[in-house]
DNA sequence: TTTCTATTTGGTATTATAGCCAAATACTCC
DNA sequence: GGAGTATTTGGCTATAATACCAAATAGAAA
């Protein structure tokens, strides 16, 4: 693993880790049908606005997201909605550890 | 946001999370080429072999790859190679990520 | 059985992440 | 300008992730 490598490596791992949290996939599964201001996805989610701040600033960062600000609000909005993709395969893995999950106990 | 949904987006967040470092990502990428053993792993790391072997066990745990012991090695394969679709839009983001930090520069 | 080799597991130190609160900003409206 | 509102930032604590070393395990070969 060389050094250019790696660096490629560490900038995809960025925007994985960017997705790798429940909070953040809520917010992209909620950005996914429309922009949304801080204050909506707060309530949505339960959290500190602090909290959902930072959260949406993970997701900036990783450049999955872009916000406008509007007036008092600022507006966030999924920047590629390819990443949406993910989650059929998300999915089947999933199931197909359930599936191999009741194997096992099947098995015993 | 609801228990039920909740955990499944704890499900989603933990497949992605088991993706989200340079050396799984570099393993994945590995793997995608076919079955690789754990020394085999090791020597293009360049880690020590526990760390590769703690690395495989997440993406194992994931449900992301398989293992299969042969003789005195284990012999590593991707399980679900639709994540490999993954990248394609990570690497738009990062040249997208790219545009915009030049189109910022430009501005300046 | 004993020895050797590949891999995993346990322990531990270091670093990163997540959450809350309080304080700072930025902007609107009076 | 001053008050009020939405959001971000800084500080702190608790928890989780990573990496290494050393020890344990599993199986092969002698």
């Amino acid at each position: 693993m060389n050094a250019a490598q790696l660096e490629q490596l560490e900038a995809r791992a960025k925007i994985i880790k960017a997705l790798a949290h429940s909070t953040r996939l809520f917010i992209v599964n909620e950005l996914s049908k429309g922009e949304r201001c801080v204050c909506e996805l707060q309530e949505e989610i339960g959290a500190d606005i602090s909290t959902v701040s930072k959260h949406l600033s993970v997701l900036k960062n990783a450049g999955i997201v872009v916000d406008d600000k509007r007036g008092l609000q600022v507006y966030y909005r999924l920047c590629c909605p390819c990443i949406l993709n993910f989650f059929g395969c998300i999915e089947n893995v999933i199931q197909e550890n359930a599936r191999k999950q009741t194997a096992l106990v099947r098995e015993a």
